[in-house]
DNA sequence: TGCTATTGCTGAATCGATTTAGTGTGAAAC
DNA sequence: GTTTCACACTAAATCGATTCAGCAATAGCA
């Protein structure tokens, strides 16, 4: 029973006329290009009675575009990227243009691998939130006129749109309000990469700490996908060993996550001793109990930025590149509030 | 400095061959084709020294494949089809199939747009975790020899190649397992859609329900993933009215996360006074505090045999359809033991 | 009547690959 | 000396759309 899709030639010969006309009827341009009303309507009362569907792929080829963009992220079931993936292609929709969404894990190897398999593919455009060393492969599709942003993260060495935040600001800001809720001997956990992002929120919390008089700790821990659980023992190693701080500051939300995992299994009752603050918000901390606070990035402006951006460059080549730095909003839930008793 | 892809004719006419040629040592196909060696060897060289990467748009054109896969899922961001999602990639990776993902929302609307997207694309095989009324169009790509596995849901009246659990036995196993424990009063929580799998957990919620004797007590919440908040509340209010409850099993893990989040604003320490199981694993879980019981499906096994069906219907057309039912397993954490104190 | 303009449509080229059906050459077979 | 065959390679068709260039017929105007 198989059956093949109808082309527009197959089209054209059941009307007796050209692809020509079936084509341009098809993508209205009937009136535009002098095809008279009955004639039009005929071809579209076909096509619509048939459910004729073009082959993307023999359009694309012929006209260099898909209508299509990739919005390539660190980890897409984290919850601050899959919002903010949800909204861009929320915006995409609207205006003719499909999102395809993938993970890089930071890894660069499988990132490269990805923006060849899409520039191959010839999508119009890419979001993407950049790992360490794909400088090259970035460069590689602005020679080819790809329009590219860089979300999260920017790359000094190249002159390309970027969207991110402040990040020094956020963890100061973040820091600051432990330090106000009377913690004296805050943590700072954060992953072992040298990316600028990484940089600033730690400069950020050390500058909290300095102007406050107090002492810092810093935990580095291997960022891997797949030794969570190595990881969580160091963490939970660290703080045993440590048993005077007062507080943790998380340097993004799935260190959060495993931190309080951690947390839990060395005393379930540890995490109401602890002053808790995470970079990024989650889902996940309003379930919590307590409810984690968080620095939240603004989710919803950044979606709008990045695709304002992207579909002025989708419209006009040779745009002048714009560098966005947002601020983000503290949201402080129970684990962030002075803790009357200690047990 | 806009730079033009080079093309096979391109290529050809730089080495002086024909494009037929380059071709054939492109594809690996030198040898077979009777090409000299040394032919081939400056072919090569020349692939190589240029970077040269094929217009996949073409190639697909012709050929008629794209080599790639949809996993098409209800919500990507869920850890039980993110798991699944991602062992999917790494079979289909190693095959030379590329994995795209998108999330339905057992949206119909949504679900089918998306269907024809890829099909227009030409995708060459679709897993589908099916929302309700999407008979019609699943068949459109059966009849036009596009193989569709189903997961997590079978729809009766196709014969497709399936994969699901058995969403009874695996009720009746959790309900059973927090009757073991002790719990005399065990509510379960569920959504309003009709499908098969929901009413086979309910079934199997029933039956255990039934065999001790004890009284069922059943809430059914709206489906949707914009009002989260209201269906909470429901949840609230059901839980302060009936407040002779001492244990609730979740039907799915977003149920469960919402509910948790639920419990913890009627009373922070109502946590620990009720016994929790919940249908599907999730990371959140070994995380929480204190952690949840779930009753989990065999993600690797999922994922392996999807794929072992999918690489044997695309190398041969017209097999036979498999039905797939496995088993999950009982993954006993702390919320279901036994409560050694009535606070 | 003769000339241009407009209307309404179509033929064929094109995108960049794959693939079928050959072509010309030289050596071996008869 | 002709036939056959393997070898090494190529011309051209093809996939299914878009689009440029152009053609025939009618209308408009002097």
């Amino acid at each position: 029973m198989k059956k093949k899709r109808p082309s527009l030639k197959d089209i054209a010969e059941v009307l007796n006329v050209s692809t020509t006309t079936v084509s341009f009827v098809l993508n209205g341009k009937g009136e535009e290009k002098k095809i008279s009303k009955e004639l039009i309507a005929k071809v579209e009362a076909y096509l619509k009675e048939i459910n004729y569907k073009p082959n993307l792929v023999a359009r694309s080829l012929r006209t260099g575009s898909t209508r299509v963009l990739v919005f390539m992220v660190e980890d897409i079931s984290n919850h601050f990227f899959s919002k903010v993936g949800r909204l861009i292609e929320d915006i995409s929709y609207k205006n003719d243009y499909r999102v395809l969404f993938c993970s890089t894990e930071n890894d660069l190897k499988r990132t490269q691998d990805l923006i060849h398999l899409f520039h191959e593919r010839q999508v119009d455009g890419f979001i993407i939130v950049p790992p360490l060393g794909i400088e090259n492969d970035i460069k590689h599709l602005m020679d080819h006129d790809t329009p590219v942003i860089l979300f999260d993260r920017k790359i000094p060495s190249l002159n390309t749109d970027y969207v991110v935040i402040n990040n020094f600001e956020g963890a100061k800001t973040s820091t600051k309000h432990l330090i106000d809720s009377g913690y004296k001997n805050i943590a700072y956990i954060t992953v072992d990469l040298d990316q600028g992002q990484m940089q600033d929120r730690e400069a950020g919390y050390r500058a909290a700490i300095e102007e406050a008089g107090l002492k810092e700790t810093t935990l580095k821990l291997p960022f891997s996908t797949t030794a969570v659980s190595e990881s969580r023992e160091k963490l939970k190693n660290f703080i045993k060993e440590h048993n005077d701080i007062d507080a943790i500051f998380f340097a993004t939300n799935y260190l959060s996550q495993s931190g309080l995992k951690g947390i839990h299994q060395i005393d379930p009752n540890l995490i109401n001793k602890l002053g808790i603050i995470s970079f990024d918000d989650s889902g996940f901390f309003e379930m919590y109990s307590p409810t984690i606070s968080a620095f939240a990035q603004p989710i919803e402006e950044m979606a709008e930025q990045l695709m304002r951006i992207m579909l002025k460059k989708l419209k006009e080549k040779d745009t002048k590149p714009e560098y966005l730095t947002l601020k983000g909003t503290l949201v402080a839930r129970e684990s962030s509030q002075p803790k009357t008793t200690k047990l």
